[in-house]
DNA sequence: AACTATTTATAAGA
DNA sequence: TTCTTATAAATAGTT
């Protein structure tokens, strides 16, 4: 959606892959908020950017506990 | 987006909010993965249907262990 | 389960 | 880099 079409793969442009990635984080939370509402149903959403700054939405009848293992190399 | 507007608040039709839990449902799986490829970043989302049924999805560099606690009453 | 009229998200551009 | 807008994509209501 948007001025032309594009295919999934991964944006090779770093400051292109920052946009695409602020814009987009906030369509699906926006989304993952609205099916939480809409639909009655418990969601969860986590996102880290490439400098692992975390981004997140949880319904507020859940708790969810998690840990993160990146294989770092 | 649909043929008419609609609020965001929660379905009563039980029918309606089914069919409309697996569609945003599908939609939110899909562009959790896009914004995954698109933008190199890792995203979790799990959806739990009101059945507790669940939908997931997490890039593969990145393991989440949870545990879910429902305040049941 | 399909269809399609519209709304919404967003790719480019300013 | 915040705002705009043309267009692709998602989806609400329908069949």
């Amino acid at each position: 959606m948007g001025r032309g079409k594009i295919v999934i793969r991964r944006i090779d442009n770093s400051t292109s892959r920052q946009v695409t990635f602020s814009k987009r984080r906030n369509g699906l939370l926006k989304k993952a908020k609205e099916l939480a509402i809409l639909c009655d149903a418990e969601v969860g959403v986590m996102i880290f950017s490439g400098t692992s700054k975390l981004y997140d939405f949880a319904s507020t009848r859940i708790r969810v506990d998690f840990t993160l293992e990146f294989d770092l190399m």
